[in-house]
RNA sequence: GCGUCGGUGGCAGAGUGGUCAAUUGCACUUGGCUGUAAACCAAGCGGAUUUAUCCUACGCAGGUUCGAAUCCUGCCCGGCGCA
């Protein structure tokens, strides 16, 4: 029997919002819960006890990084992931799809995984334009390190230049050696400046990959059983296509499942509407590399359960800090002589004592503790934004907690 | 005192007759960042502005030249060497 379950405790009326209990080998995770990322085997700058103060339940790593470096064997020879890492509750690693995104079509063009509404192509494209890149020799032209076929990703190390390709099959095995205790099907994450077409494309490809992932766990049970896989849902910014992979790969034998790719700000709603209902009502799902305070409370109305993004270390390194009136750019000259905390409004344990003028010093002098300080504040502001998300849809109030929440981080009259 | 090398924008440091309001780095200002090639990236950074251009600028004062941060003279200041 799995050791892997999940069960839906509390559903949010008017919304799809949901609370769940997740059951893994390392421990229960109650859901909605954000994940924090820590793509290397490391939340960059917070230590596993540091996380744990701060209520994380589950870390998330990646395939593609670790398997270049230091290599999966390693990691399963350290006894696996969580071991490895000194985290000893649930871990997931991603499939390495994502990568294919960002190194391949997105390489050196101003893409991101959350796009402007005007950069991109009308919905009823007609995909005359120019798909994406997967002919090695255009690829090499446009300085891109992932070249995409049907059968998988030829793609160069961004650390030595060598050659390397994934396949769903490779990435599964990869997985198993890492062993989180989930982990996702290899995908194709699309820019969502793709046609139409070729988003169909590649939504088609991920399918079949996806089966293919399937069919490569299930012949390796044996040793992995312990595991659990989450399928990922594609389809771009279009509705339609979006519920068709969710019909697609929520009838398939997943444990759970991943909303995957990219659209534009005001296509997430839309796209989750017409996924999250062709997926299995019984199983968790994972709205992959979201997000921002708002976009999180989107996808637990939605119904999503898990989420892991890297803004908030990221930002925190670059000097942002979420607070509940919304972000705060430390390194501003304003900032310099505030000797008010992070955020009076919200308590993050272990950062009580720092000021905004402490942090904004030691960003602007290059301490490293800056970098830490800002990261444990927003770690704990995200993971607290949905604890409490979690405690109101218990209680029954989830849309007056939102409603609040987006009031004030918007600054909204 | 003599000799020598040098004094460039907040700092460091390029440039050594026109293409120089002056490369570059740092600092500074402001943006950006959503399954992390990200302690990163971008823009701005003398003044005015109708953004075309004008004014003021490369220690100070003169000079040579169509034209000087760049060449010459004097002065001031600093490093080094010799007294």
């Amino acid at each position: 029997m799995s050791e892997f379950r999940f069960s839906i405790d509390k559903t949010s009326v008017g919304n799809r919002a949901r609370t769940g209990t997740l059951v893994t080998p390392h421990g229960t995770i109650h859901t909605p819960a954000f994940v924090p990322v820590g793509t290397k085997a490391g939340v960059k700058g917070v230590l596993p006890e540091q996380l744990k103060v701060l209520g994380a339940q589950v870390v998330l790593a990646n395939t593609y990084h670790l398997y270049l470096q230091p290599g999966e064997k390693l990691v399963k020879g350290a006894g696996g992931l969580g071991t490895f890492m000194g985290w000893d509750g649930p871990t997931m690693t991603d499939s390495g799809g994502f990568q294919v995104f960002s190194l391949g079509a997105a390489f050196g063009r101003s893409v991101t995984k959350i796009a402007k509404g005007e950069e991109l192509p009308n919905h009823d494209s007609d995909g005359s334009h120019a798909p994406a890149v997967y002919d090695e020799g255009v690829a090499s032209q446009h300085g891109q390190l992932a070249v995409i076929d049907d059968e998988g990703v030829t793609f160069t190390s961004h650390l030595d230049g060598s050659l390397h390709r994934f396949t769903p099959e490779r990435s599964i095995e990869i997985q198993h050696a890492l062993g989180a205790d989930m982990f996702f099907a290899f995908d194709e994450c699309t820019a969502p400046t793709e046609p139409y077409e070729y988003q169909r494309e590649a939504m088609e490809r991920t399918h079949r990959w996806a089966q293919r992932s399937l069919t490569t766990h299930h012949r390796n049970l044996g040793a992995t059983k312990r595991q659990a896989v989450f399928g990922i849902v594609q389809g771009g910014r279009h509705e339609d296509l979006r519920r068709e992979s969710a019909r697609e790969i929520g009838g398939m034998d997943f444990d759970g499942f991943g909303i995957g790719g990219s659209f534009s700000k005001e296509d997430m709603q839309g796209a989750l509407q017409a996924a999250v209902p062709e997926l299995p009502e019984e199983r968790p799902r994972h709205f992959l590399g979201i997000g921002e305070p708002g976009d999180l409370l989107t996808g637990i109305a939605e119904g999503m359960d898990l989420f892991d993004c890297v803004a908030a270390t990221r930002l925190a390194r670059h000097g942002t800090i979420y607070t509940k009136r919304g972000p705060v750019h430390l390194k501003n000259e304003k900032y310099r002589g505030d000797h008010m905390p992070l955020d009076h409004e919200t308590v993050i344990p272990g950062t009580e004592a720092f000021t905004r003028a402490y942090v904004s010093h030691l960003l602007r002098a290059g301490e490293m503790l800056g970098q830490v300080i800002a990261s444990i504040h927003n770690l704990g502001f995200i993971i607290r934004l949905v604890d409490r998300a979690r405690e109101a849809i218990e209680d029954g109030h989830f849309e007056a907690y939102r409603e609040e929440f987006v009031r004030d981080y918007y600054q909204l009259p």
